[in-house]
DNA sequence: AGCGTGACGAGTA
DNA sequence: ATACTCGCCACGC
């Protein structure tokens, strides 16, 4: 199966979608072990910022990798970078200067290496999230 | 309407 | 690398 499949299922639902809903379905798009910056997120969907995409994941409902949404220099706040660390450490996501602390803060997501680069496959469905969001 | 707030980002010192 | 400022923009009071 592909990572897309595995990510987006049989399909995305029906616009149109609510900003804030369009970027946490772009979020369930980030593969395991990728990571993108709040604003690249909100780039990729054509609409909105980061700050909308940064409220979009404080809100969005479980099972959304939010770990994988990080600020532009790879890191999170410190109480959702102890959250996120487990996922890294499974995920293999690529980190820098992990030396530190060992409970997960201030942890840094390497995005030089981590970035998600969006496949055919997903390109197609955040085209359909941009004509979504946007009527 | 004004005003503070926030899972942001870029620029400057 | 750290600190501080500004710009940003949706929300809630």
């Amino acid at each position: 199966m592909s990572p897309v499949e595995q990510n987006a299922g049989p399909g995305l639902p029906e616009g149109p979608y609510e900003l804030s809903e369009a970027l946490v379905l772009a979020a369930g798009l980030v593969p395991p072990g990728r990571a993108i910056s709040y604003g690249g997120l909100a780039g990729l969907l054509g609409a909105g910022g980061p700050r909308q995409a940064g409220r979009a994941m404080s809100m969005a409902p479980d099972g959304t990798p939010w770990w994988r949404i990080v600020r532009a220099d790879g890191t999170l706040p410190e109480s959702l970078s102890v959250r996120a660390a487990p996922h890294y450490r499974a995920e293999g996501t690529p980190l820098k200067g992990t030396a530190g602390a060992d409970d997960g803060a201030g942890l840094r997501v390497d995005l030089a290496a981590a970035l998600w680069a969006p496949d055919a496959g997903a390109r197609t469905l955040l085209a359909r999230l941009r004509a979504g969001v946007g009527p």
